[in-house]
DNA sequence: TATGAATGAGCGTTCATTCAT
DNA sequence: TATGAATGAACGCTCATTCAT
């Protein structure tokens, strides 16, 4: 018989090695080579468990965004007040992506690659599914009465684009950017108005 | 020096045509063939005038991301009050990246190349660039008690990731999605807040 | 040493679906997991009964060479008269690759890699018994008067020869090919001659 | 100016050279390499002449079937009797591929190769363009009573078979397999008919 | 100066074979 | 004995860059 091994944990096992060295060089300049060297096995034996490094590259992405999905998800379920849920929201993701802390870089990929060839559905996806979550808590916070009467599908998309842009700056201008005072300071500025007085 | 000038116009000729074809292909499926030939040069002269793929992706980056900081600094400098120089620096940015209309998929290879390599240090300060502009319109805002006395850099680097994230969702959701609505909502619930009373 | 019987047993069947598979992908085409699929058994155990996929392949193709010789010695050994005997050999050696009928592209790997590496003693061989028992025929015949004088080792080389190109004809147009019709113009041709007056 | 090349000639120079080692080492063994060793350019020369290693074989199989029709063509001109042609074409097409002689081996490739894919079409019309010499040299003495009265289409298919086969033999025998005598014996015996009396 | 023919390092992928179980 | 997971040598093809003209 031969030697029994589980396929499903090798592919994270895989997926993890490829995250590494996606999120240093690269996608491009990833060879798979160099996935295969960092899982600790022969370049041939990525090819038994992902067809391409397409492949690999996809699911890696999902796997990247679902995480922070559930991350999230987490964090927002610990409360019950909009407001703070709005707060504890844009913490999950930025917590997330920070507890995914040195593979942030990815990101870039996902940006650069993710959205040529077909990847463009299951990345739209994802996105709406990101989208809704955010929407959700606004509209019960409008329904509680506790926000104004905004329009939260495009509120939510923005905050959406708002995370991306902070993941941004933060890989541009690494870690010392201060992400949680700017984050905190927009929430407050989106809470309270930036405005003196109308 | 007739010659520089004609060297300087061949470079611009070049440019335009990387552009064009980085924005439709991406930078990885650009070949310098296909600069050549969509600048109707032959491939060996675009070397005359770059010494490399990445200097003219710098290049063309640079002037990008310039173009529309100077459309932005065009919009915001037709306005004085801090609210409505706001409001015209976020529709500049987006303009800005309109009218380059269908390049914005060059952002892509901007985000997912252009800080990989040596090119981070000129993308830092582009992008500080950008973050000083909206910080002295906060600031403005601020002195003239227009805007409550909010950190002005914070909010200001955060203004600019959600610019970048909407762009993102553009090309994301393609012609179809309301970053206009979006912009205005977001602009609004900064200024007014989102809370109903406090 | 029942363990003999089954160890040929299963060198049979793997042979059986090797010439499957090469007749339909062509060697080249054919991998090993493909053999062992159609075999129903697993890829190793292929290395159990043969040493190399060009043992399989040097395998198949003597025996598919020597079953059509077997179909052809039974055909004429039926009939004693030289005329008889020729039409019948001929008509044994089509009968004998149609008999294996889906097979005969595989006479294509035959010529084609056959010829190359050290098989080439093995298809001498096997040539070389088809040859004389054509030679055999035509001698019987000259003795009895009932051919002319011939050279007949040279008649029953082209004749084999012959064959083998309306084998390889039959492949190519197809099985609208009328090869029946072609062959008996052929021996008619040959028995009677083609000129018409002498 | 970039250096002038005679395209034409160039990629005649790469067909030439991949026929030598087509021929020598058969097509899947040949690395593009060799062909680009063999023709003194380099590996990347190559595919600005040809898309692909399958073209040039493709190339290489026209090119050497073109050559021996052509010198079919050449050898039944100079005569005219048609029983005279019928010997001269045969002969035309052993001397057409003797003089291509020691490339002979790539018609174990043709074979082997050639019908696989897509080249089947190409492959077709070669042969049927083949048949169509002979049968018009057999239907002209037909009609002028020199030959009986035969089915033409059928035998002149059968004759490029027999062609085929004696190249096979000639391959497998090697240069003592003496062709020109097995030739003559058949032609004679097709001319006189192999039977002694009728 | 302008050109495009020439180049070869480099990489994704395949698959026959091995061997631990 | 039987298996299939693991392997890495091998190869076709790409394309940025060079340089002779």
């Amino acid at each position: 018989m031969p030697k029994r091994v589980n396929k499903e944990a090798k592919r994270i096992q895989i997926r993890q090695a490829a995250v590494e060295v996606f999120a240093t060089r690269g996608m491009r300049a990833t060879k798979m080579a160099d996935i295969a060297t960092q899982a600790g096995i022969g370049k041939g034996t990525v090819y038994e468990y992902y067809g391409s490094k397409e492949e690999i590259f996809t699911d890696a992405m999902l796997w990247y965004m679902t995480s922070i999905e559930d991350a999230v998800t987490k964090q927002i379920s610990q409360v019950s007040d909009p407001r703070a849920k709005l707060r504890s929201l844009v913490w999950g993701m930025i917590d997330g992506a920070s507890t995914l802390g040195e593979y942030i870089g990815i990101m870039l990929d996902f940006w650069g690659e993710g959205l040529r060839a077909d990847g463009l559905g299951q990345w739209r996806d994802v996105y709406q599914s990101y989208i809704d979550v955010v929407d959700a808590i606004l509209r019960e916070g409008v329904e509680k009465k506790v926000f104004r009467n905004i329009d939260t599908r495009s509120l939510a998309s923005a905050l959406i684009g708002l995370f991306d842009g902070l993941i941004f700056q933060m890989i541009l201008f690494g870690p010392d950017y201060p992400v949680r005072k700017t984050v905190d300071v927009l929430i407050d500025s989106f809470l309270h108005g930036g405005e003196l007085n109308k």
